[in-house]
DNA sequence: ACTATATACTTTGACAGGTGAGGTATCTTG
DNA sequence: CAAGATACCTCACCTGTCAAAGTATATAGT
Protein backbone atom coordinates (compact mmCIF):
# COMPACT_ATOMS: atom_id res chain seq x y z
CA UNK A 1 0.00 0.00 0.00
CA UNK A 2 1.23 3.49 -1.03
CA UNK A 3 1.51 5.96 1.93
CA UNK A 4 -1.00 8.27 0.62
CA UNK A 5 -3.52 5.42 0.63
CA UNK A 6 -2.28 4.82 4.40
CA UNK A 7 -2.88 8.39 5.13
CA UNK A 8 -6.17 8.78 2.98
CA UNK A 9 -7.34 5.80 5.30
CA UNK A 10 -10.13 6.01 7.08
CA UNK A 11 -11.21 9.66 4.48
CA UNK A 12 -12.02 7.49 1.61
CA UNK A 13 -16.14 7.18 2.53
CA UNK A 14 -15.98 10.97 3.35
CA UNK A 15 -14.40 12.11 0.88
CA UNK A 16 -17.15 10.06 -1.47
CA UNK A 17 -20.38 11.54 0.85
CA UNK A 18 -18.71 15.13 -0.34
CA UNK A 19 -18.76 14.19 -3.52
CA UNK A 20 -22.22 12.61 -3.81
CA UNK A 21 -23.65 16.10 -1.44
CA UNK A 22 -23.07 18.20 -4.58
CA UNK A 23 -24.86 16.24 -7.43
CA UNK A 24 -25.68 12.73 -7.56
CA UNK A 25 -22.63 10.61 -9.75
CA UNK A 26 -21.43 7.34 -10.45
CA UNK A 27 -18.05 5.78 -9.79
CA UNK A 28 -15.96 6.49 -12.48
CA UNK A 29 -17.00 10.06 -12.88
CA UNK A 30 -16.52 10.49 -8.78
CA UNK A 31 -13.02 9.27 -9.15
CA UNK A 32 -12.43 11.30 -12.02
CA UNK A 33 -13.51 14.71 -9.82
CA UNK A 34 -10.85 13.79 -6.98
CA UNK A 35 -8.13 13.62 -9.48
CA UNK A 36 -9.50 16.57 -10.95
CA UNK A 37 -9.47 18.29 -7.48
CA UNK A 38 -6.11 16.75 -6.33
CA UNK A 39 -4.26 18.13 -10.23
CA UNK A 40 -4.15 14.57 -10.87
CA UNK A 41 -2.27 13.81 -7.44
CA UNK A 42 -5.03 11.52 -6.15
CA UNK A 43 -7.34 8.70 -6.98
CA UNK A 44 -9.08 6.01 -5.48
CA UNK A 45 -8.31 2.54 -6.62
CA UNK A 46 -11.40 1.02 -8.16
CA UNK A 47 -11.71 -1.77 -5.82
CA UNK A 48 -11.33 0.20 -2.62
CA UNK A 49 -13.97 2.84 -4.71
CA UNK A 50 -16.80 -0.02 -5.37
CA UNK A 51 -16.17 -1.45 -2.08
CA UNK A 52 -16.71 1.71 -0.40
CA UNK A 53 -19.73 2.13 -2.29
CA UNK A 54 -21.14 -1.32 -0.90
CA UNK A 55 -20.36 0.00 2.65
CA UNK A 56 -22.30 3.27 2.35
CA UNK A 57 -25.07 1.43 0.42
CA UNK A 58 -25.57 -1.05 3.68
CA UNK A 59 -25.13 1.59 5.98
CA UNK A 60 -27.92 3.78 4.77
CA UNK A 61 -25.86 6.76 3.57
CA UNK A 62 -26.66 6.33 0.03
CA UNK A 63 -29.12 4.54 -2.44
CA UNK A 64 -28.43 3.56 -6.00
CA UNK A 65 -30.05 3.33 -9.29
CA UNK A 66 -29.31 2.92 -12.82
CA UNK A 67 -28.15 5.10 -15.41
CA UNK A 68 -29.99 5.01 -19.01
CA UNK A 69 -27.72 5.48 -21.17
CA UNK A 70 -28.36 4.73 -24.67
CA UNK A 71 -24.95 4.63 -25.64
CA UNK A 72 -21.62 3.77 -23.94
CA UNK A 73 -21.40 1.51 -20.66
CA UNK A 74 -23.89 1.44 -18.11
CA UNK A 75 -23.66 3.79 -15.06
CA UNK A 76 -24.47 2.96 -11.68
CA UNK A 77 -25.35 6.51 -9.92
CA UNK A 78 -25.52 6.87 -6.64
CA UNK A 79 -27.23 9.22 -3.96
CA UNK A 80 -26.79 10.55 -1.12
CA UNK A 81 -29.58 10.04 1.78
CA UNK A 82 -30.63 12.72 4.50
CA UNK A 83 -28.81 9.76 6.80
CA UNK A 84 -25.96 10.40 4.23
CA UNK A 85 -25.34 14.00 4.85
CA UNK A 86 -25.23 13.20 8.25
CA UNK A 87 -22.45 11.13 7.91
CA UNK A 88 -20.54 13.18 5.67
CA UNK A 89 -21.02 16.45 8.46
CA UNK A 90 -19.81 14.36 10.85
CA UNK A 91 -16.81 12.71 9.33
CA UNK A 92 -16.01 16.56 8.27
CA UNK A 93 -15.74 17.84 11.64
CA UNK A 94 -13.75 14.43 13.02
CA UNK A 95 -11.74 15.52 10.18
CA UNK A 96 -11.02 18.83 11.83
CA UNK A 97 -10.38 17.21 15.23
CA UNK A 98 -8.10 14.82 13.87
CA UNK A 99 -6.27 17.36 11.55
CA UNK A 100 -5.55 19.82 14.85
CA UNK A 101 -4.57 16.93 17.19
CA UNK A 102 -2.26 15.28 14.50
CA UNK A 103 -0.68 18.82 13.76
CA UNK A 104 0.02 19.23 17.60
CA UNK A 105 1.84 15.37 17.50
CA UNK A 106 3.84 16.16 14.80
CA UNK A 107 4.76 19.98 15.46
CA UNK A 108 8.23 20.16 17.02
CA UNK A 109 8.03 22.23 20.34
CA UNK B 1 -11.52 0.17 15.63
CA UNK B 2 -12.65 3.26 16.20
CA UNK B 3 -13.10 6.26 13.85
CA UNK B 4 -10.50 8.32 15.34
CA UNK B 5 -7.99 5.21 15.09
CA UNK B 6 -8.74 4.66 11.49
CA UNK B 7 -8.04 9.01 10.56
CA UNK B 8 -5.10 8.13 13.02
CA UNK B 9 -3.94 5.58 10.69
CA UNK B 10 -0.43 6.00 8.68
CA UNK B 11 0.47 8.42 11.12
CA UNK B 12 1.31 6.16 14.03
CA UNK B 13 5.07 5.57 12.78
CA UNK B 14 5.56 9.78 12.13
CA UNK B 15 3.81 10.55 15.57
CA UNK B 16 6.64 8.20 17.88
CA UNK B 17 9.72 9.39 15.50
CA UNK B 18 8.26 13.00 16.31
CA UNK B 19 8.45 12.66 19.60
CA UNK B 20 11.95 10.90 19.77
CA UNK B 21 13.16 13.91 17.99
CA UNK B 22 12.77 15.57 21.03
CA UNK B 23 14.49 13.23 22.88
CA UNK B 24 15.20 9.47 24.08
CA UNK B 25 12.26 8.19 25.88
CA UNK B 26 10.09 4.70 26.26
CA UNK B 27 6.67 3.36 25.32
CA UNK B 28 4.89 4.67 28.41
CA UNK B 29 6.25 7.85 28.45
CA UNK B 30 5.94 8.52 24.91
CA UNK B 31 2.08 7.60 24.99
CA UNK B 32 1.90 9.72 27.88
CA UNK B 33 3.14 12.60 26.07
CA UNK B 34 0.62 11.99 23.36
CA UNK B 35 -2.18 11.67 26.09
CA UNK B 36 -1.13 15.03 27.60
CA UNK B 37 -0.76 17.01 24.08
CA UNK B 38 -4.25 16.12 22.89
CA UNK B 39 -5.67 17.25 25.84
CA UNK B 40 -6.28 13.50 27.06
CA UNK B 41 -7.99 12.92 23.94
CA UNK B 42 -5.86 10.21 22.61
CA UNK B 43 -3.46 7.60 23.28
CA UNK B 44 -2.16 4.77 21.40
CA UNK B 45 -3.35 1.43 22.30
CA UNK B 46 -0.47 -0.79 23.72
CA UNK B 47 -0.29 -3.41 20.96
CA UNK B 48 0.06 -0.55 18.59
CA UNK B 49 2.59 1.38 19.85
CA UNK B 50 4.99 -1.79 20.19
CA UNK B 51 4.21 -3.42 17.02
CA UNK B 52 5.17 -0.29 15.80
CA UNK B 53 8.22 -0.10 17.59
CA UNK B 54 8.87 -3.11 15.99
CA UNK B 55 8.29 -1.71 12.33
CA UNK B 56 10.50 1.33 13.16
CA UNK B 57 13.60 -0.75 14.71
CA UNK B 58 13.36 -3.16 11.83
CA UNK B 59 13.33 -0.07 9.23
CA UNK B 60 16.01 1.26 11.33
CA UNK B 61 14.81 4.42 12.17
CA UNK B 62 15.27 4.03 15.93
CA UNK B 63 17.84 1.98 18.47
CA UNK B 64 16.82 0.63 21.68
CA UNK B 65 18.48 0.03 24.79
CA UNK B 66 17.65 -0.53 28.34
CA UNK B 67 16.62 1.20 31.20
CA UNK B 68 19.35 1.36 33.98
CA UNK B 69 16.59 1.98 36.85
CA UNK B 70 17.34 0.77 40.19
CA UNK B 71 13.44 1.18 41.13
CA UNK B 72 9.99 -0.17 39.43
CA UNK B 73 9.53 -1.95 36.39
CA UNK B 74 12.73 -2.03 33.31
CA UNK B 75 12.39 0.39 31.00
CA UNK B 76 13.35 -0.01 27.12
CA UNK B 77 14.37 3.36 25.73
CA UNK B 78 14.06 3.89 21.92
CA UNK B 79 16.44 6.85 20.17
CA UNK B 80 16.09 8.05 16.94
CA UNK B 81 18.41 7.64 14.10
CA UNK B 82 19.31 10.02 11.50
CA UNK B 83 17.58 8.08 8.88
CA UNK B 84 14.84 7.92 11.24
CA UNK B 85 15.13 11.69 11.36
CA UNK B 86 14.63 12.12 7.40
CA UNK B 87 12.03 9.68 7.87
CA UNK B 88 10.30 11.58 10.16
CA UNK B 89 10.74 14.95 7.96
CA UNK B 90 9.31 13.02 5.13
CA UNK B 91 6.43 12.15 6.88
CA UNK B 92 5.76 15.28 8.27
CA UNK B 93 6.17 16.13 4.54
CA UNK B 94 3.44 13.84 2.85
CA UNK B 95 1.30 14.45 6.49
CA UNK B 96 1.33 18.21 4.86
CA UNK B 97 0.05 17.27 1.19
CA UNK B 98 -2.24 14.94 2.28
CA UNK B 99 -3.96 17.27 4.68
CA UNK B 100 -3.92 19.59 1.79
CA UNK B 101 -5.59 17.37 -0.57
CA UNK B 102 -8.44 15.80 1.87
CA UNK B 103 -9.44 19.41 2.78
CA UNK B 104 -9.66 20.58 -0.66
CA UNK B 105 -11.83 17.07 -1.08
CA UNK B 106 -13.87 17.62 1.75
CA UNK B 107 -14.11 21.11 1.24
CA UNK B 108 -17.82 22.20 -0.49
CA UNK B 109 -17.60 24.10 -3.80
C1' DA C 1 -10.59 -5.17 -39.98
C1' DC C 2 -7.80 -4.83 -36.09
C1' DT C 3 -5.68 -2.71 -32.14
C1' DA C 4 -5.42 0.30 -28.52
C1' DT C 5 -7.50 3.24 -25.40
C1' DA C 6 -11.17 5.11 -22.70
C1' DT C 7 -15.34 4.37 -20.33
C1' DA C 8 -17.72 1.65 -16.70
C1' DC C 9 -18.67 -1.93 -13.36
C1' DT C 10 -17.57 -6.26 -10.47
C1' DT C 11 -15.34 -9.99 -7.72
C1' DT C 12 -11.55 -12.56 -5.54
C1' DG C 13 -7.69 -13.30 -2.63
C1' DA C 14 -4.00 -11.47 -0.14
C1' DC C 15 -1.80 -8.05 2.77
C1' DA C 16 -0.82 -4.81 6.55
C1' DG C 17 -1.88 -2.07 10.45
C1' DG C 18 -4.78 -1.74 14.51
C1' DT C 19 -6.71 -3.92 18.54
C1' DG C 20 -8.83 -6.89 22.27
C1' DA C 21 -7.44 -10.00 25.32
C1' DG C 22 -4.29 -12.06 27.71
C1' DG C 23 0.20 -12.44 30.09
C1' DT C 24 4.56 -10.90 33.14
C1' DA C 25 6.73 -8.03 36.76
C1' DT C 26 7.62 -4.04 40.05
C1' DC C 27 6.32 -0.31 43.08
C1' DT C 28 3.11 2.70 45.80
C1' DT C 29 -0.94 3.71 48.39
C1' DG C 30 -4.70 2.79 51.42
C1' DC D 1 -2.57 -7.28 51.39
C1' DA D 2 -5.48 -5.69 47.80
C1' DA D 3 -5.78 -2.23 44.29
C1' DG D 4 -3.91 0.59 41.03
C1' DA D 5 -0.20 2.63 38.49
C1' DT D 6 3.92 1.74 35.95
C1' DA D 7 6.07 -0.91 32.21
C1' DC D 8 6.62 -4.38 28.85
C1' DC D 9 5.17 -8.21 25.46
C1' DT D 10 2.50 -11.54 22.23
C1' DC D 11 -1.24 -13.71 19.69
C1' DA D 12 -5.35 -14.06 16.97
C1' DC D 13 -8.66 -11.51 14.70
C1' DC D 14 -10.79 -7.66 12.03
C1' DT D 15 -11.12 -4.32 8.43
C1' DG D 16 -9.87 -1.37 4.56
C1' DT D 17 -6.85 -1.39 0.64
C1' DC D 18 -5.34 -3.18 -3.62
C1' DA D 19 -3.44 -6.15 -7.47
C1' DA D 20 -5.35 -8.90 -10.73
C1' DA D 21 -8.68 -10.64 -13.35
C1' DG D 22 -12.99 -10.47 -15.81
C1' DT D 23 -17.18 -8.33 -18.53
C1' DA D 24 -18.98 -4.99 -21.93
C1' DT D 25 -19.38 -0.83 -25.05
C1' DA D 26 -17.59 3.05 -27.85
C1' DT D 27 -14.01 5.62 -30.35
C1' DA D 28 -9.65 6.78 -32.65
C1' DG D 29 -5.82 5.37 -35.20
C1' DT D 30 -3.41 2.34 -38.46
Amino acid sequence: MSITADIIRGHTETIILASLMEHDSYGYQINKDILRKTDNRYELKEATLYTAFRRLEQAGYITTYWGDEKVGARRRYYSITPEGRKACQQGLREWNEAKAMIDRLLQQD
